[in-house]
DNA sequence: TATTGTTATACTCTATAACTATA
DNA sequence: TATAGTTATAGAGTATAACAATA
């Protein structure tokens, strides 16, 4: 008699769900924040700033587990913008501290308020109960496993 | 008397914890797929066409949740690279089917256990219960929001 | 005309590595 | 030497749009 090769399904996988929500959750933000003309990379990076108030590139990429080069392409992009600025006066003449610019600073609260919105229409379907289940299960997974960097995509 | 504008936080959204633990997810299995030679997306197209013998590269786009450009890009590199064959014989001239070579469908299996040691590796930190409510989480978000689709990145 | 698949273009992110300037 | 940042290259994904062949 011949047994079949028992072969996993797509579905099978936690992965799988959590791929398919959570890239649904990202390209679902992402476009609202084209209306901002801003990616969610550069987000992560303002609402960083938002808070630091001046951070190195080095820094930043090790937040937001990016390599320099990305990071260096990155502000390029934010710095064309004008929604941060370099502050090139540091001891250390190799590095330099970005920040947010006026118009940085200012948008903020609105992007803020987009990923609040996204949040909500995302996760608004789950109880408070679920929701708050769904974060804690995710925060034991990250700290079981010493995911600690920012993700950006 | 001033008063602060309230910004939420990054880490306030669910949809930061589940884009950190998916993109560490995504990224240690497709780390595991590179012994075969193999990125997600080309897994997930192996693993659809081990079940369903045939099929057209649009359904295919449909299925994944890719624009036709991109199914034709990956169809190319599976055919270079021998895990999947074409079919032109079909009635409709313009279409063809895509089919797993033998050395496709023998390779599914081997990146099946791939799948199941990262899920086994990276939930294995949740109790089966934790998971359990988990994937019924993640499944009624899927559901409630109709995101049919099968995730590849 | 509409559809299918291909191709071209462009953009984002990833990764590696070479390179410059500075420590 | 080592580190910080930039730049180049390559690959994989996204998206739009033009195009040829066929329905």
């Amino acid at each position: 008699m011949s047994r079949k090769i028992p072969v996993s399904d797509l579905t099978d996988h936690l992965g799988y769900w959590l791929r398919l929500v959570s890239n649904n959750v990202s390209t679902t933000f992402a476009r609202r924040l084209e209306a901002e003309e801003v990616t969610v990379a550069e987000w992560v990076v303002l609402r960083v700033l938002f808070d630091v108030d001046e951070l190195v590139p080095s820094k930043l990429a090790t937040r937001m587990s990016m390599t320099r080069g990305a990071i260096s392409k990155l502000s390029d992009r934010l710095l064309a913008k004008q929604l941060i600025e370099r502050n090139d006066g540091l001891r250390d003449g190799r590095t330099h501290a970005l920040k947010l610019s006026g118009k940085g600073r200012a948008i903020v609260p609105r992007l803020a308020k987009l990923a609040d919105a996204n949040d909500r229409w995302f996760f608004g379907v789950l109880s408070s109960e679920e929701q708050s289940v769904l974060r804690q299960t995710l925060e034991k997974i990250v700290k079981r496993h010493g995911l600690n960097e920012t993700p950006v995509d």
